[in-house]
DNA sequence: CCAATAAGTGTTTTT
DNA sequence: CACTTATTGG
């Protein structure tokens, strides 16, 4: 091959087919870390240099933003220039679609794009305005079911039809919904993707024009579509089959959120003459890891079946720890970070730990600062959903588009304006009743005489704010946002300065983006930032920090060494993914995936009482731990807790697990007694000093009260005396 | 209309 | 626990 990318040096076999095949519609089942995404640039490359495809005709559908924005520097430093490739995620590359093409089929293109907390509140309202009861019709679950709707592409009418739901109530809710949406100019996710393929449908002029466009398309983490992105890839590559995705049946964790790992299956239907290439060989982990983890993926029924393997070597055994309380659990993570980073070749940023849920990071954060790791957060408080960003972002919003009720509603009294709920009532009415942006309206709004003055003041604040988001440069803009609307005196005075300094990080953000983007109108901006709910990079590149991160957040990642936290039954797997959606085995598949995030050495612990949402609850050890070959681990526990699983009453949950039979009362003989490792050397003895408080990897809180010649006598705070050598003991000061 | 306080509530994962 | 929503009194 006369090219100039050296193919052939950089991929192993599977993956050089899968690279230059390009004679059918493919399906790539590539496993964790076989390097699918390798697999989809170096294809992209391979069509541009050497199959002369323009750039422009390729579409590439990754997950998530980030991933989008890590393939294009991939792509470009293979190709070694720039290249004008659409590589985004299916919300992003249809919403810019429907800008270019909406008018086409009755969407008005300043539509603006609402998220999750806005359709919750929105359905909220409609559920009080229909005068039914919040508590018994729950607005979550009217949301959960409208989105599940969208993805199969019925609106209020067909689902009615469809007999989508046994909930009459959710049709009512539905239709009023979609009204709104549709009278406000406004689009949530899922419409994104839903109106483009309606409209495509009904026009088959543009369709075509589509297809031509794009004549070669590629998804990534495919086993994480739903019905509807499915459906519009159907749409745009048949029949030219031009079409190659690449997924894991396996690492599917996005069901709750309509995502159909079946589209794996179904493939090979739709596309008749499809051609499959597994990618079997693991990059990332030792065999010990990846044994572990398939044993506990074999649990699960119905999977394609691949088998990994790796050329690395066996690698040592995991580590389960269980501790006392999740405070306790913390501390050993922290204890073993220390070792990890002291003696071992490790670094800081070699080390994760993930958790279930993004309220279990607090416990990190508290006891990593204390003992002085440092430690980032992915994706936790997401930036962009803070209520002072959205206040912003929402001021700007309604100036693109002024039908937009949500943000007239969140913007018009903050700061304070005297603007109340009836005035802001009167307001919306004429709005709707009219049909006018409600700026235009003079004299004839029926509100009281006390208040014309202030809502004119608000109206001319804001006739001048749309005359500047038409005729400055973002960061001028933004610059007159914070200062003349008010909003960060308001700040101030509030003494919200976390507030101010989140509106500084935005600012930051909006030089950044107006850098990197110099023709970019505002919309493109707001774009990015309603899509982009992962929120405000740039701590991504701190260096050199402990990852905290949940479960779902670390797909794609790698980390050598790997905590999962919080192994907990009912935790991890989570007690709502039983009556939700019954999707234990969805729980088993996230368990997997972090699994196989571990390059090296990969720990498992476990609290055996952990405090959540105020009370304590004491709670057995995951199922998923028993699943594991018990030979591959080497257990430790804090003294007077046992290795058990479930409780019974927590049992019965899992009636739907083939698994938690096996392991009833299961007591592990012999176990190791609390290991610790050849840890603190004399030369790094805490300083303390009587009467101090001191925290204690293993007892907890107490307080020194003698110390000689290394030895401290220390009252816990739990009653006992102990008598301990500082140089052996893991403790630290307290400083609080 | 608004700020302060009380009450209550729901507890996953995210484009 | 931490957050949102409802109520009250100014």
């Amino acid at each position: 091959m006369s090219s100039t990318i050296p193919y052939e040096r950089q991929l192993n076999p599977s993956q050089l087919e899968a690279v230059f095949y390009t004679d059918s519609p493919l399906l790539v089942l590539a496993g964790a870390g076989s390097g699918k995404t390798r697999v989809i640039t170096y294809k992209i490359a391979y069509l541009i240099n050497d199959c002369n495809v323009d750039p422009g005709n390729i579409l590439a559908v990754t997950f998530t933003n980030k991933a989008s924005n890590e393939m294009k520097e991939r792509l470009e430093s293979l190709l070694g220039k720039n290249v004008d490739i659409w590589v985004k995620t299916f919300h992003s590359a249809a919403a810019r679609l429907l800008r270019i093409m909406g008018n086409h089929f009755q969407i008005n293109s300043n539509f603006s794009i609402i998220d999750q907390q806005d359709q919750k509140a929105l359905v909220r309202k409609i559920i009080k305005d229909l005068k039914i009861d919040p508590e018994t019709y729950k607005p979550e679950k009217y949301v959960y079911l409208i989105e599940r709707a969208k993805d199969r592409l019925l609106n209020a009418d067909e689902a009615f039809s469809e007999d989508f739901s046994t909930d009459p109530v959710f049709y009512d809710i539905y239709r009023i919904y979609e009204d709104k949406l549709e009278k406000e100019n406004l689009l949530d996710f899922g419409d994104l993707i839903f109106k483009l393929i309606k409209g495509l449908s009904q026009n088959d002029r543009a369709l075509s024009s589509l297809k031509d466009r794009f004549r070669f398309i590629l998804v990534d983490e495919f086993q994480d579509t739903n019905h509807a992105q499915y459906d519009l890839i159907k749409k745009l590559t048949m029949p030219s089959g031009r079409i190659c995705v690449v997924g894991d049946d396996d690492q599917s964790i996005y069901g709750f959120r309509g995502a159909r790992i079946e589209n794996i299956l179904s493939f090979s239907k739709d596309y008749k003459n499809a051609k499959i290439i597994k990618l079997e060989e693991n990059y990332r982990s030792y065999q010990t890891i990846l044994t572990a983890s398939s044993r506990l993926i074999d649990n699960n029924p119905g999977r394609l079946g691949k088998k990994l393997y790796t050329k690395k070597g066996e690698g040592e055994k995991l580590q389960f720890y269980r501790a006392s309380s999740d405070y306790n659990e913390a501390f050993y993570i922290a204890g073993q970070i220390d070792e990890l980073t002291g003696y071992d070749k490790y670094t800081y940023s070699d080390i994760a730990v993930f958790y279930r849920m993004n309220a279990q990071s607090r416990i990190f954060e508290s006891v990593f600062s204390r003992m002085r790791i440092p430690y980032t957060i992915i994706g936790s408080l997401r930036f962009y959903e803070r209520a002072e960003i959205k206040d912003i972002i929402s001021y700007i919003k309604l100036s693109l588009n002024p039908m937009d009720e949500i943000s007239l509603r969140r913007i018009v009294n903050k700061p304070p304006r005297g603007i109340g709920q009836k005035t802001v009532d009167a307001l919306i009415k004429v709005t709707i009743e009219r049909g006018y942006p409600f700026y235009r309206i003079g004299s004839d709004l029926d509100i009281q005489p006390s208040r014309v003055a202030l809502v004119q003041n608000f109206l001319d604040f804001f006739e001048t704010l749309r005359d500047r988001v038409n005729n400055s440069s973002l960061p001028q803009l933004f610059k007159f946002l914070f200062d003349e609307s008010g909003y960060l005196d308001w700040l101030l005075t509030e003494n919200r300065e976390e507030k101010a300094r989140n509106l500084d990080e935005l600012y930051n953000a909006v030089e950044e983006f107006s850098k990197n983007n110099p023709s970019s109108p505002v919309s493109e901006f707001i774009e990015e930032v309603s899509l982009n709910q992962a929120g405000s990079d740039g701590e991504e590149s701190q260096n050199n920090r402990v990852h905290l991160i949940t479960l779902h957040n670390a797909k794609g990642l790698e980390f050598p060494v790997v905590f999962m936290a919080g192994m907990e039954e009912g935790i991890f797997p989570h007690f709502l993914s039983r009556t939700m959606h019954k999707d234990l085995q969805e729980e088993r598949r996230l368990c997997y995936v972090g699994m196989t995030r571990a390059m090296e050495k990969l720990y498992l612990t476990a609290a055996e009482e952990r405090k959540l949402y105020g009370n304590s609850i004491k709670r057995g050890i995951s199922n998923f731990i028993f699943e594991l070959p018990q030979d591959l681990i080497i257990l430790n526990m804090e003294e007077g807790v046992e290795y058990t699983s479930a409780k019974p009453r927590e049992r019965s949950v899992w009636q739907d697990s083939q698994s938690y039979r096996y392991h009833q009362n299961r007591v592990s003989p012999g176990l190791n007694k609390v290991k610790r490792g050849p840890d603190k050397t004399g030369a790094e003895m805490p300083d303390l000093e009587v009467n101090c408080r001191i925290i204690h990897t293993k007892f907890g809180h107490g307080r020194v009260l003698s110390l000689e010649r290394g030895v401290a006598l220390i009252q816990f705070d739990n009653g006992t005396k102990i008598k301990l050598m500082l140089q052996y003991s893991p403790i630290v000061k307290e400083t609080t």
